[in-house]
RNA sequence: GGGCGAAUAGCUCAGCUGGUUCAGAGCGCCUGCCUUACACGCAGGAUGUCGGGGGUUCGAAUCCCUCUUCGCCCACCA
């Protein structure tokens, strides 16, 4: 520990021997918290679980990395926070994996066999060992891995039951005979969620179905021309003048040759297409919708693999749906039937796993009814229980919630939680047996039984999450000291899926809102400002940058990149740009922090506190008192930030505060006392050492790993103290000091003039200059002659007098307060240069006074403007005034013309 | 089709309740510096009709309207 420290701070060094010191020291246990006494609120964040096979990607980076912020923050603010971590067995995805690395061998999922099948999955999933948890290990993630969950583990597959079964018997859960989504490759059911709506370039094709007499036909409009096979009817508005008269006669469906009768229905918009729609009930939500009303028949003429089914004429079995497509049109045209095609740009479901076009399908599986569920969390928002960062995104969770649909949550998947229903299969019993023990026999009649051979939706398993990761359902002691929770971090894209489920099973079983705030950030995008994916490969592996640059690089420009709800672009083809200011960042606070400690010589004198040692406020310099006062206004900034979910504010706060005030200025300015040029180094020394403890604290969250290494290395620190258990600075009212802002901010305004004078006349680095202070400042001039040793040092000055210069030749600048900076130059300068620049500047300030005394002329400003604003106004003409003035007076010494 | 958001320096973005953080930061660019913490650094500098137009106001990057361009969410007009 005492060891030098490296010039360039090396992450991979000290990153993974940290991370595994901190889970050994148990600092991310609230369990730990609450036995060293701190008997703080708890503090919950339910993470996203993560696909068990899934690796580590930007996306999680950045979801995880806000999180990690958050809890970290309210850790060191004494709160026992638990960040629950888990993964999910993620149903479709993980099948879909298995059956890729089978297809490799040249085998199907038929081929293993259901239960052969199930263990393979077992044993990749084994395999994979949830490397993505390492991976969020590695980007330095605090949350409580001994608490870590998998949805298709005992506990929660039991509370899966649970819930199945309790809204079985409560009604909420029932079998249905109604279309779904259905997935023709991955040969499953979907939710309406999970098929995702995408707009494509279709065609309207107009058909002409001929009326069974013979007296002439009906043109009906279509997108998917192969499903007029299953036609059982055609429907056109009841007030539809033009067909009116044909109402209640037949149609001959050609190809399949078939008498069909036409309908009215309300549900037919006369102004779309031909105002005369084909009824498919099997293969279409509304059709299926419009054949119930009037009695037509449902004929599925489509397999699982969406090719035509046995329903149709022959010589379409077995078609793929978009080649029958093709043959039904081929042979409208053929009939002269094919009235017209017209471009028809329209939405179309697809499967959110693999993309795959879905097929409305007619078939039995289990739903979720809604409805009930969703009027508790709608009322959670709209009381304020619920609050969403950024607010605007209530406005989806109230359009979700008003218009949601029946949740269908049975999968013809292998790989999840089996549906806890027995069918007898005894004839005349027949009985559905839902049960939360596995049943052998039917309950009614003993009589043998056979388990409903699907599963059930990933997500019905991970909505409960909250609850169920705690104990549900068991009345464990975490449920009832972490339940409710506090923030959900979250993407958008699983607003639907997971956040407002949860907030409905919540309400339902817990009868309280799983968290109170959910924080959705955006979405991590490329400079083409393209969502990163492996398909696109324009990716960038998190673990990259952490290995290139260190976690606390990759934290802090995710960070700082991130502001609410918008999207953080990175350019995968340069890291450079994107990660450097952090890697730069963290180079910077570790070499203020070598600096500092390599000044240490022995125990930091207190600056608050009693006894002998404390530092006194007169011992303080001007330069003391301005950091402590600033180093007050960051952690003000910072925690304000914080708590208003603006993790960019605050990081941008803690940067400027170490960066700017502390390594630019603070550090330069106390030189002289470490180095016992001047007096009272020990007193800046215990200022220096205490405003960078504060800083690192304040950077702690977004910078676990170099600030903890730094942070145990300054005396006095206990072997096993962590900056993660330390507490989060207070905002104290006694540092609060505006005259020693004010004061050396004059200074730093000084040394700036100076310093621009000598860039701008091209003074040698090494050569000193004399300079003058004119006196015509205001309150704040005390502090240059206190601070006129900084002045002589950071400007580079052997003389600084104040005053009025009797010398002509120089550079000139004038301060924000109107105090005129004079440095002579003799025969250095280019007169003819400095008229000139003198010249633009005058010229420059009459056209500013000029619109300025314009705004003061104005009588209704002067009238209808507050006081004070005027009186600003005023006071700002007359400091350029002023400075024009002064000027004026320069150019006339120089003689310029 | 309905709803929402964004447009500010070459790039990525701050700018919150109209008025000294008001035109900013980081990166990039230019000039000069290996000043004993840091060249992943220091000092200085250039770059903007705040998307166009209109309005409200004493005053607009900020509020309103409109247009343009890009996103996002929702949607059973077949």
């Amino acid at each position: 520990m005492t060891e030098p420290l490296a010039p360039q701070y090396n992450p991979s060094v000290i990153e993974s021997a940290l991370y595994a010191w901190w889970q050994e020291r148990g600092v991310f246990s609230p369990d730990g918290a609450a036995a060293r006494g701190s008997a703080g609120e708890p503090y919950v964040v339910m993470m996203p679980p993560p696909n068990v096979t899934a690796a580590l990607h930007m996306g999680h980076g950045l979801n995880n990395t806000v999180q990690d912020v958050l809890i970290r923050f309210e850790r060191m603010r004494g709160r026992r926070a638990l960040w629950l971590p888990g993964t999910d067995h993620a149903g479709i995805a993980t099948q879909n994996v298995v059956e890729r690395l089978l297809a490799k061998e040249g085998l199907t999922r038929f081929d293993l066999g259901r239960e052969a099948f199930v263990e393979r999955v077992w044993a990749h999933v084994h395999d994979t060992g949830a490397a993505i948890l390492d991976q969020l290990k590695a980007i330095g993630c605090s949350a409580d891995w001994s608490r870590t969950y998998f949805t298709l583990d005992e506990g929660l597959s039991r509370a899966v039951r649970e819930m199945f079964v309790s809204l079985y018997e409560e009604g909420l859960v029932c079998r249905g005979h109604y279309i779904i989504n259905w997935c023709p490759r991955c040969l499953t059911a979907l939710s309406n969620e999970e098929a995702e709506k995408a707009e494509v370039d279709g065609k309207l094709w107009h058909l002409r179905y001929p009326l069974a007499d013979g007296t002439g036909y009906l043109t009906v409009a279509t997108t998917r021309p192969e499903t007029m096979v299953g036609d059982s009817g055609v429907a056109v508005h009841p007030d539809d003048e033009r067909y009116r008269h044909l109402i209640g006669r037949e149609l001959r469906l050609p190809v399949v040759d078939r008498l069909i009768p036409i309908v009215a229905d309300a549900a037919v918009d006369p102004a779309f297409g031909s105002g005369a729609v084909k009824v498919t009930p099997a293969h279409d939500p509304a059709d299926f919708e419009i054949g119930r009303r009037h009695h037509l028949p449902a004929i599925d003429v489509l397999t699982p693999e969406a090719r035509i089914s046995l329903a149709a004429p022959e010589r379409f079995q077995g078609l793929d749906r978009y080649e029958a497509r093709r043959r039904v049109v081929a042979e409208f045209e053929a009939a002269g039937l094919l009235e017209r095609v017209e471009d028809h740009r329209h939405a179309v479901g697809h499967c959110y796993r693999c993309d795959t076009v879905v097929e409305p399908r007619l078939s039995d599986q289990w739903f979720v009814r809604m409805e009930p569920l969703a009027r508790p969390a709608l009322e959670a928002y709209r009381n304020g229980t619920l609050r969403f960062i950024p607010e605007r995104r209530g406005d989806d969770y109230v359009q979700w919630l008003e218009g949601i649909r029946d949740w269908c949550i049975s999968r013809q998947l292998w790989w999840g939680h089996r549906i806890p229903v027995w069918y007898c299969q005894r004839e005349g019993c027949e009985r559905t047996s839902v049960s939360r023990t596995d049943l052998e026999v039917c309950p009614a009649c003993l009589g043998p039984v056979r388990q409903d051979p699907d599963v059930l939706d990933t997500w019905f398993s991970s909505w409960l999450v909250p609850f169920s990761g705690l104990g549900w359902p068991e009345r464990t002691t975490d449920l009832a000291t972490y339940y409710p929770g506090h923030t959900l971090v979250s993407a958008a894209d699983i607003l639907f899926f997971w956040v407002a489920r949860m907030v409905m099973s919540g309400l339902h079983v817990m009868s309280e809102v799983p968290y109170t705030h959910i924080y959705l950030h955006g979405t991590v995008r490329d400079t083409q400002h393209r969502k990163m994916s492996k398909s696109l490969g324009n990716g960038i592996d998190p673990l990259e940058v952490v290995e290139r640059y260190g976690a606390d690089a990759l934290r802090y420009s995710l960070v700082s990149g991130m502001s609410v709800g918008t999207d953080v672009i990175l350019d995968p083809d340069d890291l450079e740009a994107s990660f450097a200011p952090g890697r730069n960042f963290a180079n910077k606070l570790w070499n203020a922090g070598r600096f500092i400690l390599s000044n240490l010589d022995g125990p930091v004198r207190p600056l608050a506190g009693s006894g002998p040692t404390v530092v006194r406020r007169d011992e303080l310099t001007l330069a003391d008192r301005w950091i402590i006062a600033r180093c007050d206004a960051a952690v003000r900034e910072t925690t304000d930030a914080l708590e208003r979910f603006r993790l960019n504010e605050a990081a941008a706060a803690a940067y400027r505060f170490l960066w700017s005030d502390l390594a630019d200025w603070y550090i330069e300015q106390i030189k002289p006392r470490l180095y016992g040029d001047l007096p009272g180094g020990d007193v800046a020394r215990a200022v220096a050492t205490q405003t960078f403890d504060v800083a690192l604290r304040l950077l702690h969250p977004v910078m676990p790993f170099i600030t903890e290494t730094l942070w145990r290395r300054f005396p006095g620190r206990p072997a096993e103290a962590s900056i993660s258990l330390s507490p989060w600075p207070r905002p104290d009212a006694r540092a609060e000091d505006p005259e020693a802002l004010a004061e050396f901010g004059l200074v730093q305004e000084v040394v700036g003039a100076i310093r621009g004078i000598r860039a701008e006349y091209g003074v040698q680095p090494g050569q000193a200059v004399r300079a003058v202070v004119g006196r015509n400042g205001g309150a704040a001039h005390a502090g240059l002659s206190r601070e006129r040793a900084t002045i002589l040092r950071l400007a580079k000055v052997s003389e600084l007098a104040f005053g009025e210069s009797t010398e002509r030749v120089g550079g000139n600048a004038v301060l924000s307060d109107g105090t005129s900076v004079f440095v002579p130059l003799g025969d250095a300068i280019d007169v003819g240069r400095e008229c000139g620049r003198l010249g633009s500047e005058v010229e420059r300030l009459s056209k500013l006074l000029r619109a300025q005394e314009g705004k003061l002329g104005n009588p209704q400003f002067v009238t209808r403007a507050p006081t004070d604003v005027v009186e600003k106004e005023r006071q700002k003409l007359a400091a350029w005034k002023e400075q024009c003035e002064v000027l004026v007076r320069k150019r006339e010494l120089l003689g310029c013309s």
